[in-house]
DNA sequence: CTTGATATGTTATATTGTAACGACTATCAA
DNA sequence: TTGATAGTCGTTACAATATAACATATCAAG
C-alpha cells in the first residue's frame, strides 16, 4: 500500500509518466500533451486535485472540457481514480496493474492513500451473489484521519 | 439485506417514518414537518433521489436550502443516506440501528440495495491500522446489474 | 415572558460537470 | 496522393449540484 509516509517524489512521477506512456504504446492508446501534463500535475501534487484545479494549473486559458476530457481519458485507461467523495481526481498508485482499489482518505488534510481492494470478494461479494446482484465496479472511500493529523489534534 | 425483491411499500413507510419519530423523541432532536416530509418522499419512491428531485415533490416554491438542509438531517441522524457516486440521497432500509452500510447500486434502472459493511473489520481495517489511519466512515458503493436489468440485457 | 438556541425563508452565488459543433490530426486503405 | 474514418481538441453556452449570508420565525427552558 502507498500511504502517508513521505517518499520520493520525482521517483513517482517519472515512473508514473512512463508507465503510462509504455502501456497506452502497447494498447494501441495516444497519450497527448494534454493527457500527459495532466498526468504530471496529478502526480506532482500526489494529493486529490479537482478538476477546475487542475484547470488552472494548466493555464492557456483552458476550458473545463479540457481538464474533463484528459482527467476522462487517464481514469478511463487506470492511469488515475475519481475520488467520488471529493468530487477529485488522484493519480492512480499502481499504474498498469488492473485493480480496484480502496482509498483512505484523511478529513484533515485530504491526503489520499490507496489500498488494494477485495469488496467483490468479502461479505458484499457473497450478499451480492445472494440477491442476484452482478457487480461490476466497486468505490470504496474511508473517511478519518491519518496519523499526522491524529498527532496534530 | 434489503434488495431488490418487490415487498409492501406502505409497511416501509409507515414504520420508517415511525422510528425516526421515536429516535428523536428519545435523542431530543426535532423531526419538523419539512423534515418529515422529505423522509416520506425518500421512503415512497424507495430510490436514490438527487436533492433537486427532492425539492419538486415538495413543491410550494421551496428553494435549495431546504431540500438540502432536510437531507443534511436525515443523514446526519442515519434516517437517510447520501450516494456519493450518484449525488442522491435514499431513505435508509435500517432506520434506528447505528450501521455503516455499503450499497448496490444498479446502472439500469438505478435501484440501490442496502446492503452490512464491514469495510473496517477486513483487510482494508488491517491496511489502516498497518499505517496509522483511524477510519471514521467508510463509504462502500458497488456498481452493476440488478437480476430484471441482467434479465433484460 | 424573556432568552438563547434551533429552524426556516430568501436572495444570490459558488462549484462541478456536459452538450453541441466545427476544426484539426492521425491512420489506413485504395 | 487521396480520400475515408475515427479520434481529438477548442470553444461557447449551459445544466446540475451545492452553499453563503442574513433576516425572520419558532421552540423549550428558566
Amino acid at each position: 500500500m502507498i500511504g502517508f509516509e513521505t517518499h520520493d517524489h520525482s521517483h513517482c512521477i517519472a515512473t508514473g509518466v512512463a508507465a503510462a506512456d509504455a502501456r497506452c504504446r502497447e494498447a494501441g492508446l495516444r497519450l497527448t500533451e494534454t493527457r500527459r501534463r495532466v498526468l504530471e500535475i496529478l502526480l506532482e501534487r500526489h494529493r486529490a486535485m479537482g478538476a477546475y484545479e487542475v484547470l488552472e494549473v494548466l493555464g492557456k486559458g483552458a476550458k473545463p472540457p479540457t481538464a474533463y476530457r484528459a482527467l476522462d481519458f487517464l481514469v478511463k485507461n487506470g492511469f488515475a481514480h475519481r475520488i467520488e467523495r471529493l468530487n477529485a481526481f488522484i493519480a492512480c498508485a499502481h499504474p498498469g496493474e488492473d485493480h480496484a482499489p480502496a482509498f483512505l482518505i484523511c478529513r484533515g488534510c485530504d491526503a489520499v492513500a490507496e489500498a488494494p481492494s477485495e469488496a467483490t470478494k468479502g461479505r458484499l461479494g457473497e450478499a451480492a451473489r445472494k440477491v442476484g446482484f452482478r457487480i461490476e465496479r466497486a468505490v470504496v472511500e474511508a473517511v478519518g484521519l491519518c496519523p499526522k493529523c491524529q498527532d496534530a489534534a
